[in-house]
DNA sequence: CCGTTTCCATAACGAGCATTACGATAACGC
DNA sequence: GCGTTATCGTAATGCTCGTTATGGAAACGG
């Protein structure tokens, strides 16, 4: 839930302006591309120079649209969670945990393998480490990933509280659990491992799932 | 195992040297001093400025002694994987598939937690990330993490024949996921996540794991 | 005690970084 | 069509990066 953290004093110039010159660029192809290179290179691996190369525009021009590049990493980051990390919240209005964590848990390994320039994921490839200027960033990025975790957590404490977890499950530890073995395959899709093997890491990840009252085995 | 995939070239100039000036400072602790430093930021984000202060030692006392950025950071990563991740070759040695496993993964979540100005794993934080200059060093991160990751593999392959484990398990996916975990665990502990998190995070890994024809559970 | 060798510290190097003046250009309201 | 306004491309800003030239200081061999 990226967006509650964000720097919104440039949100507005995306609307068409009335008068002077127009911007003769689409913002949101601009967007798409500083968001591959970010996905790519991370925060502090992104130079202006790849981003504008990216975009085929001037630098001037992505600093009038964006403000700066902290500001469009975090415009990128907002739009990799709608466009990108949308399965999180899908997931989450699936009928049963096991379905709510298989879901994710598969998705991601596609996601982290779909781009072979890009691989893994965005939010862990940004700035897990950098130097002291990237702090806030790496802040951004650390609440982004928690807001996912949370969601997540609430919606197993309601699998709890329905009987499709059992009594003994602790929703804070699985939630923590799926989002690691996520992580971990972003990692390893960065190490170039295969769809395949991730989707083999997913399985025996859930192979431990605890079976709710109501819950049919096999 | 980076050790193999190693520039050597300055490994001797370790040696005391039989004439002229003799050096002041310790190898060792500025060797020890430059690995928190790259733990902490990562490659790219630790800087020359950054390491002279932890170290205490001007430039160019660094560069002859260890070469350059690349050759530090790259003895600072052996180091890191004798002094720190030494669990892992250790775990091997366990009697059961699953000790292997839970060896690793509680070290793992111990470690990543151990030092609050460093969380998380240098290896994972050096480079997931950055930019094209610094693909060596991401590759060498690569190789050194696959290298882990195939003796644990080779271990459970072995626990296979033995009947340690089921005759369905497949070793592979198992430690690409123990690894995926502990990665994932790393992830969150740059995150800030506790070591009891973590250990239910591990807890949780563990509760799946596959048992052999000889294995009483419970 | 001199010559050689190596290390130390200061200070500089060119390159690349994020950011921005600047003047020209284009689209509007009137 | 003229004034206003915003974007355009060029080129420069100051800063930090990794790396190194330079000269003095210290430890050895003979």
């Amino acid at each position: 839930m990226p967006s509650s953290v964000l720097n919104n004093d440039h949100y507005e110039k995306d609307r068409v302006a009335l008068m002077g010159r127009h911007r003769e660029f689409d913002v949101e192809k601009v967007l798409d591309a500083a968001l591959c290179v970010f996905w790519r290179k991370g925060y502090e691996g992104a130079s202006y120079s790849d981003l504008t190369e990216a975009a085929g525009v001037e630098r001037p021009a992505l600093y009038s649209a964006f403000g700066n590049k902290e500001a469009l990493f975090r415009r990128a980051l907002d739009r990799y969670y709608e466009r990108y990390l949308d399965f999180i919240p899908k997931s989450l209005e699936l009928p049963t945990a096991r379905a709510v964590a298989a879901h994710i848990l598969y998705s991601a390994a596609e996601l982290h393998t779909r781009h072979s320039h890009h691989t893994g994921c965005l939010g862990i490839n940004g700035v897990l480490a950098g130097s002291d200027e990237a702090e806030p960033v790496r802040q951004a990025l650390i609440e982004a990933r928690a807001g996912g975790e949370a969601q997540l957590r609430e919606r197993l404490e309601r699998a709890k509280a329905e009987g499709d977890l059992p009594e003994t499950a602790k929703p804070e530890a699985l939630a923590a659990f799926v989002m690691a073995v996520s992580h971990g395959m972003a990692v390893q899709a960065k190490a170039g491992f295969s769809r395949d093997m991730l989707e083999a890491v997913a399985e025996q990840a859930l192979s431990a799932w605890p079976a709710g009252s109501s819950t049919t085995s096999g």
